[in-house]
DNA sequence: TGGATATATGTAGTTAACTACGTAGTTTTG
DNA sequence: CAAAACTACGTAGTTAACTACATATATCCA
């Protein structure tokens, strides 16, 4: 047992951030290994526009979590990739609509059955004791409620 | 609701990792409202030399889950903070061992405190139907037992 | 209705992790 | 006991996120 571990909640950051990276890279070898040019980080963005096909920049940032630069950054990439293209639009001429092309929606059908995969193995690793995905559910409505700084700041005077 | 929240167990990693990066902003934030010159970057290192006073580089980085070139550009930084010093090992003279100085010492005395009030408001937010840290304890046992590519390999043939 | 404010996008630079590779010292082995 | 393999550390370069700042367009209000 190493000393971070056995530090308990304090290294919660620090072991939410390894568990997410040793998922991401198994993800990346499993898109390989079934053969598919596809990338783990592009699937916050494909497949936001799978289900909402029409979205600007900043619609997207916000629908994925990450900030407009990050997104701008990705939405780079997947349009060298030609599997998203944009246009002005029409009524407000700062905002660019992106979706996907049909390049992109190929990929999407290729992917379906890796990601039905995917979603079946996670459910068998997460279906423990104490389910995975519930507790981040109810994480982020206790920090909803009242942040981790909120919180410790109010223990200060105690 | 947004797409990829929506999207069930396949954005496990994403969202792993924004909760993260939210714990460890505030985590930050927490510090500075203690008035206390300490990055939350620095805990793994720093908490690893108060319980395990001389390791090797080689050590910490196994230690810590980092690999050797993130934890040697971490170790440059606390060694410039004087938090941190290290020695040649006269036994095995390719190792250098690290120990923390006594303003290192200090620092920590000086965050234990805030240290509580951290493990008090962790407890309390993740004090939840499904317990996040026992979740996450539970998943990687069974990544170990057979891991996330092992499991989607398997499913192809099925 | 035009000046102030807000919103959408973009660019530049930073950061904190990584991989790949190189060198030096230690251990193993034919 | 010397060559091969291994281990420890270090550097260079990459990556994927971020913040800060800049610009253009749209909206609001005095």
């Amino acid at each position: 047992m190493n000393v971070i571990d056995a530090s308990g909640l304090l290294a919660i950051a620090t072991r939410l951030q390894r568990l997410s990276e040793r998922l991401r890279k198994d993800g990346a070898l499993i898109y390989k290994a079934y053969g598919i040019d596809f990338e783990p980080k592009w699937f916050p963005v494909i497949y936001t526009l799978y289900y909402k096909p029409l979205l600007s920049v900043v619609e997207i940032a916000s629908e994925i979590g990450y900030t407009h630069p990050s997104t701008i950054s990705l939405l780079k990439e997947l349009e060298k990739q030609r599997l998203i293209r944009s246009r002005r639009d029409k009524v407000d001429e700062r905002k660019r609509l992106l979706q996907l092309t049909e390049k992109g929606k190929a990929l999407v059908a290729q992917v379906q059955p890796v990601w039905k995969v995917m979603t079946a193995a996670i459910a068998e690793f997460t279906d423990t004791r104490n389910n995975l995905m519930k507790a981040i559910i109810e994480v982020e409505e206790q920090l909803d409620r009242q942040s981790f700084l909120q919180r410790a700041r109010e223990k200060i005077y105690q």
